[in-house]
RNA sequence: UCCAGCGUAGCUCAGUGGUAGAGCAAUCGGCUGUUAACCGAUUGGUCGCAGGUUCGAAUCCUGCCGCUGGAGCCA
């Protein structure tokens, strides 16, 4: 048997081939039937004609039932309709298991009911293409800070402690002590910059904030780079070239996947780096000029604000140098402005909001040592990393990059719970 | 947590005080190039739950539950 992927049967033209399929759909009239197969390489349709299979295959498939599962045989032939350039011409249809009242139809459905159906969802075209899509944003992750020479260092999730003290932690046990679910890898990461050099880490992270927006999950993945010897400017400039490589990458490798998702590619064609860059000074005046009377120097953005100033640019927007005292304790104050602090944030385009947080660390051992007690940080806690500025520090940087919702932007999705496999919201833990 | 809206067939919805409806799905039949295929027929109901008003409530009122959208917090 030629068994074979649909995103192989390109290499298989004009030969027979067996694929293993479910049924996405089906359309059938007395003497031709059109099946529409999906293997999770992609889509492809079958064609049964009445006349080229015997009678109880063509009987047969005129009762398949949706996501039934099956091996169809058949000829590989160029078609200029189809989205991926071919069909198969089918001879033999063998079923595995009959799919019964599969609930997710071919109509529409409301979003509570799709969540319900989360494990079966994922099967849908949209939600197929966002999770490839997903997948070539990770892999050229990986390219790409392995090209730039990085080292792919895995932090701890069960964690003592804050890793900045502000948000709301998942609080469990860890025996007889108390544990908390990660909302940060950085300052492991900052320890291990310091072994390593340049090092990034991939995972979980979790956050258990009462959030109920398109733009928050309570669980979520980050991919946190950090750099030893590197100021707050050249971590910009690796953070355009980073999102920009990505970008480039989907636009490469996922065109069918976009072309399903009907985003407008040619927005995202103009993601190249150098982005545009704003001081949080000239941000908040921005405002103002725009009528925002409810922001004042000192005030973080609001989703509202964020999306303003995000429409002035056809590109990502960097926000630089915030006031210290709404930024987390370890950035680094500027130098010739000691009140702001060397950070910025990464504002996507089309409204996404912010996809990264960044800043060049504290290196001095006695400035740490006074953050901790402003911030009123456990020391015992943070031992470990106020060490790090004792033996051997060096200016480094570092930044936090959020996937989803570079996932959301990047396919042009309305909402977030879309973009990761089986969401956590506020309230939906299953499936 | 706050503000707003919505809960009617398996799904998506109409019905706003007087006999419970449509499209899709499912089942049966028809159709040789369909693209959420189309055409005909059949099946399908604790109108979220509890209480109240009324001769009469899916419809009006109160409470609860669930969901959706937005805000805050953040990535």
């Amino acid at each position: 048997m030629n068994t074979t992927t649909i995103a192989q049967v390109k290499n298989h033209l004009e030969e027979t081939v067996t694929i293993g399929a479910w049924l996405h759909n089906k359309r059938s009239s007395g003497k031709i039937a059109f099946l529409q197969l999906r293997d999770g390489t992609g889509f492809i349709q079958g064609v049964v004609a009445k006349a080229a299979v015997p009678e109880e295959i063509f009987n047969l498939t005129k009762n398949l039932t949706q996501e039934t599962s099956l091996y169809v045989t058949g000829k590989v032939v160029e078609d200029t309709r189809s989205p991926l350039g071919f069909e198969l011409q089918v001879s033999n249809v063998e079923v595995i298991q009959e799919a019964e009242d599969y609930p997710i139809t071919p109509k529409e459905h409301g979003t509570e009911f799709l969540m319900d159906h989360r494990h079966l969802w994922l099967r849908s075209k949209k939600q197929h293409a966002i999770m490839k899509v997903r997948n070539e944003i990770i892999r050229s992750t990986y390219e790409f800070f392995n090209e730039q020479g990085f080292v792919k260092v895995d932090p701890p999730i069960l964690t003592g402690a804050s890793a900045e003290g502000t948000t709301e932690l998942f609080h469990t046990k860890y025996f007889d002590e108390d544990a908390y679910l990660s909302q940060s890898g950085q300052l492991y990461m900052e320890a291990a910059a310091m072994a390593l050099g340049r090092v990034f880490s991939f995972g979980p992270t979790f956050r258990a904030e009462k959030s109920k927006t398109r733009r928050h999950l309570i669980e979520f993945w980050m991919i946190e780079p950090e750099m030893a010897f590197m100021n707050h400017e050249q971590s910009l400039e690796l953070q355009e070239q980073y999102v920009s490589h990505v970008v480039q990458s989907v636009l490469k490798n996922c065109k069918i996947e976009l072309d399903t998702l009907e985003r407008d590619t040619s927005k995202l064609e103009k993601i190249e780096a150098p982005f545009p860059r704003i001081t949080y000074d000239d941000a908040i005046q921005f405002l103002k000029d725009q009528g925002f009377d409810d922001i004042d120097w000192g005030d973080d953005f609001g989703a509202p604000h964020e999306t303003a100033i995000a429409e002035a640019y056809d590109k990502p927007v960097f926000i630089t140098h915030f006031p210290v005292e709404i930024k987390a304790f370890y950035m680094k104050p500027d130098p010739d402005n000691p009140k702001v602090a060397l950070c910025a944030d990464l504002i996507a385009p089309e409204g996404y909001g912010e996809i990264i947080g960044g800043s060049e660390r504290i290196d001095d051992f006695e400035l740490m040592k006074q953050r901790y007690n402003e911030h009123e940080l456990d020391g015992q806690a943070y031992e470990w990393y106020l060490q790090l500025r004792k033996y051997g520090s060096v200016p480094h940087s570092g930044f936090g990059l959020g996937l989803e919702r570079t996932v959301a932007w990047i396919s042009g999705i309305e909402h977030i719970r879309e973009t990761i496999p089986f969401p956590r919201l506020l309230n939906r833990l299953y499936p």
